[in-house]
DNA sequence: GATGAATGAGAATTCATTCAT
DNA sequence: GATGAATGAATTCTCATTCAT
C-alpha cells in the first residue's frame, strides 16, 4: 500500500457545531458519521442516499448528524477535503518521468497509487462528479485537486522536450481523464482495476507521451491482495528485454 | 459536421399517451419538452432539474409533460435513446486503423465525430452518468452503447497484431474513457474542445496503441466554424516530419 | 360598520407562485388559506400556530398551503398587507379635530373605525407585534401604517395651534399607542371594547389634546350589533352638560 | 434614578436544583444566566431565543442551564418575577394626584419610574406579550401586575371624584396602555424615551383624567444623563403661565 | 458543579404525480 | 389537447431536553 491510511485532522464541518473543538468522543461520532456515509455513497449513489441511512449505518441519531454536518453536502464535503488530500499527495508522489524503462516504472508507481487513492474514495469521487453541477464551492475544490495532478504531470511531460502533437497541458489533462474514467467503468462493471489493468493503463500513457517505448522487464512489486502475474512472463519478458 | 441532425422517429414514452399516434401538434409539443429538457439538465443536471424547470422552459404546463412521459425518467430515456442511436453510429464509422498515417487519420475522422456527438448530447450524457446507479436499465443502456464503442475499437486494435503489455480490451475501455471524460472536464472547466485538443488525443491514443506514430502533416479539414490557426507545435511537427 | 369589507385584489405571496396570475379557484382557495389563517392566528397566536393548523381549518393540504405562500410569515406578510391597507384607510377617514364638541364627534367616528379595523385584524396586529423583531420588512411595513396614522393625528393635533406642554409627535404616538394597547388589554382580558368604552377612550384623548373639553350629550350611533344600553355614567353626562 | 437595582433574593425556578440552597459559585451562574437570557431576549426576542443563545452568552453550557432551570419558560418566569418587583413597586410610589400642580408633579415622577422600570426590563415585557397567549400563568403573573398598576391608578382617579364621559377602570387601562405601548414603539423606532417626551406623556394623562389643567413651569429634575435642553415649547408654557 | 454529547419528537418544505375543468 | 390546481408521501432540519463523564 502506497497510500498511508488517512488520519488527518478532522475538522467539523459547516454544520452549528463549526467552530466547535471536538474531545475525544465527538471525534469518534464524527468518525463513524464520515465511515458511514463513504459506505452509504457507495452503495446507493450520493443523491440517493437519504440522511437516514447514514445515521443508521453509523448507528446514532438525526440530531447527532446535524451537530456535525449542516447537511449532506456539507457532510460530502468533509470527505471531498479527506480525498482531495489523498489527491494531493499524488502530486508530489510522481518524481521526473522520461521515455526511458525508468520512467515507466515511475509511471506504474504512481499510477498504483492513484488507483489506490481512486478505490479508497471512489464513493466520494463518484459523488463529486454528482455534485460538481450543483455545488461550485465543492466544484472548484475538486478541480483543483484534479488540476493539481493535471499540471504536475504536464511540467513532467514538458520536461522531456517538445512531442510533436501534443499539447503538454491537454495531455495532461487526457491522462487524468483517461484514469479516472477507466477506474469509473470497471468499478461500475463490477471488473476490478489489478495490476494487469494497470500495466496496460501504464504502458499506454508512457506511449502517449513519449512514443513507443516497450514495457520494461518486471513489473513493479504490488501488495498481496492482488496476485501479480505469473512470473513465466516476466522471465520471458526480461529475455527479450536483454536480446 | 459528420453527424447528420437528428431526425429520428420520435416516439412518446411510457406515458399515459404510450401508444398514441401524435399528430401534428402533439409532435410539437413532444419535441418542445424534450429540448426543454436538454436545456434544463444542461443547466443544473438531471438530479437539480425540476419537472416544473422543464415544463416552463418548454412554456407548457404540468399536466402536458404527463401526457407525454411518464416521468422524469421516461424523459431522459427518450432522450437517452436518441444520444444512443448517435453514438451507435460511431461504432460503424470507426474502419481499419493501423499504426501508419492512415490509421491516424482514420483516429482523427472518429474522434471528430464522437466529439460532435458528445457536444450534442453532453447533458444526456452526463445524466446517464448521475443515474446510472439508481436506474439498472438505463444504466445497461448507457453501457451497451459505450461497450459498443468500446468493442469495435478492441477489434480495431487487435486486428492489427498483438501489442506487447496491453489488452485490447481494457486498451479499448481506456480510450473511450479518456475521450468522454476529457470531453467532461473540457465542457466543465468551460473550455472548448478544438482542433488543436482533437489533434492530442488522436495522437495520445495511435501512440498508445501502436507505439511511436508521428501525426501526419495537416490535420483534417473541419467544420469552418472555427478553423484553429495553425500553431508552433503543427509546424515544428511538419518539419519533424519532413527530415 | 365604518369599514367596508376587504376585497382589494388579492396576490399571491412570495411563495413559488409568486409571479402566478390567479384563476377564480386559485383565488377561493387563497382567500380560504388567509382566512384559516386569520382564525388559527386568533386561536394561539401567531407563533403556536402551525402550517398544519391553518390547511386543517382551510380544509385543504400542505402541499396546497406552498402553492400560495413560502411559508408562514410570507401569510403573515399577506394578512398584514392586508390590515395595512385598512389602516391606511384610517388615514383619511380623519377630518380636522377642534376643542369644540364637533371635534369630539369627529374624533369618536374616527375611534370607532379604528376599533372595528383593530378588532377584525386582531390577530395580525398581535402577531405584527410578535414578528416585528425577527422581520425586519414586516416591521418596516407596520410602521409605516401606524406611522401613517400617527402622522395623520400629529397634523390634525398642529393644527389647532400649538399646545402648552405637547409635542404633536410624541402626543399623536401616544394616542396611536394607547388606543392600540387598549384594544389587546381588553381583547386579552377578554372584555369587549363597547362603545362605553370608546367613548371613555374619546374623551381621553381628546382632552389630552385639547384640555378640558366635556363631550358632547349623545354618544355616535354605531352599528346595530351590540347596541350599548343607555348608562348611568351617560345620563349623568347628559345631566352635567345641561347644568 | 428612582429605582434601586435590582438585588432581591434569587431564588433557584423550578429546575431540578429547585430547592438546592445556592452557594456563591451557584448564584454568580445563575446571574450570569438571566443576564444572558435579557440580552438574548433584548437582541432576537423571545421565541426565536434558543437555549442556545443564552448558554453561548452566559459562556456556559447546556447541560448547566438546566441545572438552574427547567425550561426556557421558567427562565422568563424567573425574570418575570423580577421586573414584577419592580414593577409592583409603582404601584405604591403613586401618591395621591389631583387636577392641580402638585398632581402633575406626582405624574411626573411616577411616570419616570414607570419609563426606567420599563427600560430596564423592556426585553421582558416584550416576552410577556409574546407568551401571554400560550403560557396562562405567565400571562396571570403578568395582568396581575399591570392590573395592580392600573387599579392603583383607578383609586387615584376615583379620588378625584367622577368625571364626566370617564369610566375610572378603563381610564386607568388606557393610561397604562398607553404608557406601556409608547415605549415599546419608542424603543422599537429606536428613538430615546427622554425628559420631553415623559413631559409630554405626562401633560396628557393629567390632562385625559382631569381635564385642562396646564403643565407646571419646570419640569422636574432627571438624572443628569441627558438633561434635556429647554425647548421653546417649553418656554412658551412658561411664559403663558406667568401671564 | 460543570460540561460536551446525544437524542428524537415535531415542524417545515419539496416535488413528482394526479385530477377536474 | 391543454392547463391550473391539488395532493401527500417523503425528507430535511431544528432545538428543547436528557445523559454520561
Amino acid at each position: 500500500m502506497l497510500l498511508a491510511p488517512f488520519d488527518g485532522s478532522i475538522e467539523p464541518g459547516g454544520g452549528p457545531a463549526s467552530r466547535r473543538a471536538l474531545r475525544n468522543q465527538g471525534r469518534r461520532t464524527m468518525r463513524k458519521l464520515l465511515d458511514a456515509a463513504m459506505e452509504a455513497f457507495d452503495r446507493r449513489g450520493y443523491h440517493a442516499t437519504r440522511v437516514n441511512d447514514v445515521v443508521e449505518i453509523a448507528k446514532t441519531s438525526h440530531g447527532t448528524f446535524y451537530l456535525y454536518f449542516s447537511n449532506k453536502e456539507d457532510l460530502l464535503r468533509a470527505l471531498a477535503g479527506e480525498a482531495g488530500e489523498v489527491v494531493a499527495a499524488l502530486d508530489t508522489a510522481l518524481g521526473p518521468v522520461g521515455p526511458n524503462d525508468q520512467g515507466w516504472r515511475e509511471l506504474r508507481r504512481w499510477m498504483e497509487g492513484f488507483s489506490e487513492a481512486w478505490q479508497r474514495y471512489a464513493p466520494v469521487l463518484r459523488a463529486w462528479t454528482d455534485l460538481a453541477m450543483s455545488d461550485a464551492e465543492l466544484s472548484a475544490q475538486g478541480h483543483a485537486a484534479a488540476g493539481g495532478v493535471a499540471r504536475t504531470l504536464a511540467s513532467r511531460i514538458a520536461e522531456t522536450g517538445p512531442q510533436p502533437g501534443i499539447d503538454p497541458n491537454a495531455a495532461a489533462e487526457a491522462v487524468v481523464a483517461m484514469v479516472d474514467r477507466f477506474h469509473y467503468l470497471r468499478q461500475f462493471a463490477g471488473e476490478p482495476v489489478d495490476a494487469s489493468a494497470l500495466d496496460t493503463l501504464t504502458t499506454m500513457v508512457h506511449r502517449a507521451l513519449f512514443g513507443g517505448g516497450i514495457p520494461p522487464l518486471v513489473s513493479l512489486a504490488r501488495d498481496g491482495s492482488a496476485p501479480p502475474a505469473p512470473k513465466k512472463t516476466r522471465a520471458a519478458n526480461g529475455a527479450r528485454k536483454k536480446a
